[in-house]
DNA sequence: GCCAACGTTGGC
DNA sequence: GCCAACGTTGGC
């Protein structure tokens, strides 16, 4: 372990928009539509090429950790941010250089089921990982590497799981 | 759809 | 720079 070990994230997407299917089809997407800036802080500073991080799912039927990709590459201005087109298009003058950043990420896998939030919190062992935490609204956040581990076991022996809610 | 929590905006 | 009003996020 170096002092420059990778480092975990939890991503956030809507399924309804772009779900962990969309990326294991696509194999890759260049992660755009971050519009807040401690996200974007975040995603600019502290992302490297190869971290991993948890595809997570929001305002969805499960929500919680669907999968795990890679980290594809330097972070790199958002180009949604100067598309018209775009939803995500911000009509204001930059100066200073680009506002938004995006990365792009691979596709790893897709757990068979979602960890949602109901079976982290069911987890001592997560205790104080930020997605669980009240009113938590960032887009990009850290996950430590001990509860990547741990979202990771759960998500892989989830079809085995004894306490799978029906 | 509700509503709590958070982020942003803008008047002063 | 304060802070109230407003807008958005997101779990439920």
């Amino acid at each position: 372990m170096t002092r420059a070990a990778r480092r975990h994230w939890l991503l956030k997407t809507e399924p309804g928009e772009f779900s962990i299917d969309d990326l294991e089809r696509d194999g890759r997407t260049l992660w755009t539509g971050i519009r807040n800036y401690r996200a974007r802080n975040i995603l600019r500073d502290e992302v490297k090429a190869g971290d991993l991080v948890l595809i997570h799912h929001s305002s969805a039927a499960r929500v919680g950790a669907a999968g795990v990709g890679r980290v594809a590459g330097a972070p790199r201005p958002d180009p949604t941010a100067g598309d018209p087109a775009s939803p995500y298009h911000d009509p204001r003058p930059s100066p200073a250089g680009p506002r938004w950043w995006a990365v792009e990420v691979e596709f790893l896998e897709k757990f068979p089921e979602v960890v949602t939030l109901g079976r982290m919190r069911a987890e001592p062992s997560l205790a104080g990982l930020p997605v669980l935490a009240r009113g938590n609204r960032l887009s990009v956040q850290p996950v430590d590497e001990e509860h990547f581990r741990r979202i990771l076991r759960l998500g892989r022996s989830s079809v085995a799981g004894a306490a799978a809610p029906r």
